[in-house]
DNA sequence: CCTTTAACGCAACTGGAGTCCCGTTATGAG
DNA sequence: CTCATAACGGGACTCCAGTTGCGTTAAAGG
């Protein structure tokens, strides 16, 4: 009986520990963009980083556990903030920033990959919707400035104006094939912009 | 030399392999919207469709060339079309078709293993593409024709009103994990609708 | 500093996905 | 109908992702 262990890694977080997830969640960050979410294993990303595969199978078990625990780590470091004063202005440097993203010959394929490894595994996919629910929250207050400015209806549903931005280039990456190049961004922003005067997405 | 052998099934595309074909990607399609792109093999889908696993393994080779084939019988089928006289109309019939199709129980995941699968697989992106491609052509009527009517500024590009009704819903299916219901659907509807109208599609 | 044991690394092992060989079925042409 | 061979099916085989056992290293507490 009480022979449970608990997760490795949480009894002796420090040192040797940390360093060890570190390295494998960078080798597994770049295994990601290269190779892609299927032909990877626990063993090629243990070899980058250095680490024998034992280690990395026990503690993350599975490709999309890795994932998941990778993408924990991205919701936590946050990205810089912009204000430009109007709503068009600001929801334009957000599209623009979502598309420099997605077009990065890294950070695209990385998306990408995420994506597929949510879509594959309901843990992962947790914690995608955790790391887009923490994204949507730090840009949602451009929106409610708006709102108390009275550019845009009261009741509209930031959350809801920031997915509109974000939307149609993701659906590029994932599902039509298409260019995402920054007038697809600045179209974006417009359209979200358009819509969300005229009441489009209030509650 | 002059040993190249043409792809099986070619030559001889009649009865036995008509049928063969049939069965697998029926098969295909049931495993992928149950199990999902990553727990698939093709020895599996043998099994359902009562196939020799050899068989399937020597003319599709791997799950995602299997994903491909599928993906092109799919845009073969076409979709009952509407017409309902006003784009919102047309725009809202679209988004609420597309709706119930992801929030489907069984089209659901299969599309989302679809999109997949593609993620994971240049040969599998093209044929979703084609799909897209076809799907967007057989909507675009409605876009041109509400030019035609003045309700939409001329310049308007159809293909992207189109992908600006259903991008809302991908993003849910895939990344945000929010509900897929009516409300977002006639939300979408009317928001590439109004945008739309405010010429923010203008090429 | 000393002790306990969490966490690691190496190497041997295992199971199942994918391949290959070869005999059988039945398509399509003449 | 007959023939050549495209396509199929069963089963043995291979190879490598993932597991297991065990000895080693070093984190954390005293």
């Amino acid at each position: 009986m009480s022979d449970e262990r608990p997760d490795p890694g949480t009894v002796r977080p420090g040192g040797r520990t940390a360093k060890t997830r570190e390295a494998v969640l960078r080798a597994a960050g770049d295994a990601l963009a290269e190779d892609g979410f299927d032909r990877l294993d626990l063993a090629e990303i243990a070899r980058r980083a250095g680490v024998g595969k034992t280690t990395a199978y026990r503690r993350w078990g599975t490709v999309p556990g890795l994932v998941a625990d990778l993408l924990t780590e991205m919701a936590a470091e946050s990205l810089p903030r912009t204000e430009t004063g109007t709503l068009l202005g600001d929801l334009t440097a957000q599209a623009r920033l979502v598309q420099s993203t997605l077009s990065d010959p890294r950070q695209g394929p990385l998306f990408k990959a995420l994506i597929t490894a949510a879509a594959c595994d309901a843990q992962t996919a947790d914690a995608l919707h955790r790391f887009y629910r923490t994204r949507t929250d730090e840009w949602a207050p451009c929106v409610t400035a708006a709102i108390e400015r009275g550019e845009v209806p009261a009741g509209t549903d930031p959350h809801e104006v920031i997915r509109a931005v974000s939307a149609p280039l993701y659906y590029r990456l994932l599902v039509d094939g298409g260019p995402i190049d920054q007038p697809t961004a600045d179209r974006a922003a417009r359209a979200a912009h358009t819509a969300a005067k005229a009441g489009a997405f209030t509650s």
